[in-house]
DNA sequence: TAGATTGTTAATCGATTAACAATC
DNA sequence: TAGATTGTTAATCGATTAACAATC
């Protein structure tokens, strides 16, 4: 373990994703009250080899301890510290039917990095009705409210048709991340806006699939 | 395009999980009274290059036509009968929260592949008092229930400590997958049993993280 | 036919796995 | 010290990309 120059900067996609299933982790064996682990013990949890767990942490900043594992406090805060997880960003909700407002009420639990600072559902007449905790506004302000709230995120639930033109109403306002929950698969317009599709149809089908492909 | 000898059997996991948004895509183009469609169109769609496409589809039967692109109705059900899309098989909903009762309504505008024929929960008195169109069961049921409705896939919403407790019963009921949205993590005991984690919080994590390294 | 687009082989790229010296 | 476990380099593996002949 001599002092190393690390080439930093980038990180892997697939290592990225793997230290936010670590830290998820980390913080649960924290609470727990557990002060060290090995990347033995973390590759089991995530199903991976633990080579694979030290090449990992080996994209943070000086964190484990040869011969002792690793402090669960100490890596926990140099993922924190890498990755960001202290700055809090403004998230909204577009689609304020039955999984909006699940998504709302989980708010309440606080969720970390993201604060919903506004909801948008295209039906008028339910924006009036609605007893929510955060401000709603109809589709067509979503340009001005993400720019005056600087909104970075949008999770998208609305199984709508209409899609298409939110999606632009939240480029337009400058948006740089959408998480959509609709089952309408929306592809990214430009480098610049990250989308991330999750859809229970398409896991559904996924599983099927392997179920079939591993009977035959 | 010689006749080939394919070495079918395997495709990998990352074209399996294209192949599934694809026939995301054909089915849309498809209600849509669109016929034909280019690997490069595709490709464009999913974010990956038309190689990648063709390449995908190659795990497939014969589907496509040089020079004229794809078919969308024989793709569409080539791969249907590849990963097994008409097999109907059983599922159930563990967790009669919120999330578990969105996920109940939607199977009312038809999932693919898997019917939910039994939902559980660990409440008895909600068990009691809640109207729902399949029939629930306490979760200390689940062993029985899974063997005698011959359920292969658990959908798991309960934010719920018992967590492992409900695992450990799936797995002695003999279930073959289960897709996760508690934000615990689950991970496999076997090999024998697919899990999916599906976690919003770590996504926002992931976004988060991807934002404060694209500012860097 | 000429243009377009597929299917497939080969080359590239990148991540995972293996191995082991460093070190607590 | 001896045992355990890390960090890192090298080897392997597999998927993506490139290229082009086949063909509609």
């Amino acid at each position: 373990m001599r002092k190393k120059n690390k080439q930093k900067g980038h990180i892997p996609l697939p290592a990225l994703a793997r230290l936010c299933k670590i830290y998820n982790l980390l913080e649960e064996m924290h609470d727990k009250g557990e002060t060290s682990i090995s990347s033995h013990d973390i590759g089991k949890r995530l199903g991976v080899g633990s080579h694979n767990i030290r090449k990992d942490i080996g994209y943070l900043d000086e964190a484990g301890t040869s011969g002792a594992g690793y402090d669960i406090a100490k890596l926990k805060s140099s993922i924190e510290f890498t990755l960001g997880f202290e700055t809090e960003r403004n998230a909204c909700i577009v689609g304020l039917g039955s999984l909006g407002s699940v998504i709302i009420n989980y708010q309440m639990k606080q969720f970390p990095c993201f604060t919903i600072v506004a909801g948008f559902d295209s039906n008028i007449n339910k924006l009036e009705i609605m007893k929510t905790s955060i401000p709603v506004y109809p589709t067509y302000e979503i340009p001005s409210v993400i720019k005056s709230k600087r909104i970075e995120l949008a999770v998208v639930t609305e199984p709508d048709r209409n899609i298409d033109k939110i999606t632009e109403r939240l480029i337009e306002g400058g948006i740089k991340g959408i998480i959509n929950f609709s089952p309408v698969m929306l592809s990214s317009p430009s480098e610049s806006v990250y989308i991330r599709n999750i859809d229970i149809i398409t896991e559904f089908r996924y599983v099927s699939a392997l179920f079939t492909l591993h009977d035959r």
